[in-house]
DNA sequence: TATATATTTAGCGTATTGGCTAAATATATA
DNA sequence: TATATATTTAGCCAATACGCTAAATATATA
């Protein structure tokens, strides 16, 4: 477990904070397994799988980036998605193992 | 990846749903892990190791057994808390799969 | 350069969350 | 039975989250 009273533990919680109230909400899970399965995406492709506005996604996109679970990468007036695939795994599994 | 259009799928939805706002918040994570390591605690126990009042706590302690995160068991005035330490483990270990 | 396209940011309104204190409930003890 | 103890529930309030539309920004194209 991360402690409070190390920069490491404390940059370890603050990265636990950012992802599991990332992954709170089912919209951003969705497009978390929908970009990681489709490799790279961009920011329309995202928004027009969901029923939200765009504008909506684009948050939710936001929160997501700020949280390290997708990069971001501008291309031309696009910008590319990808999933941080190793961090998702490395923090999903270091919680599975706090409960072994 | 569980479906919308199956009663299990379903549920498995209303679940993570569940689960992952439950571990959305640093004080519910606590308390979960606390638990977890402790094998048995009663209210008043896990209520003396937070920042927050009692009640406030008793509210995170009612969110997560809603999740099933956590199994209460009265025994005279007491409230004994359990952590169900297999779905913890189950769901951080599927969602991890789904990123593989 | 003017316009179209891709995307985010701003701004607003409502719903939910999470903190608190006070009150209620349930059980144990004197 | 009256009181003390353990705990939750109710009710209030401020902050945050999340939906929307409109506006802004940046780049591409005519």
């Amino acid at each position: 477990m991360p402690k409070l009273s190390t920069a490491k533990g404390l940059r370890e919680i603050q990265l636990a904070d950012n992802i599991f109230s990332a992954l709170a909400h089912p919209t951003r899970r969705q497009i978390l397994l929908s970009v990681h399965y489709r490799g790279v995406c961009n920011a329309g492709e995202i928004a027009s799988r969901f029923d939200c506005s765009w504008p909506t996604t684009s948050r939710h996109l936001s929160h997501l980036v700020k949280a390290e679970l997708l990069w971001v990468q501008s291309s031309g007036r696009e910008r590319i998605y990808r999933a941080n695939t190793r961090l998702i795994q490395s923090v999903l599994q270091q919680w599975t193992q706090y409960f072994e």
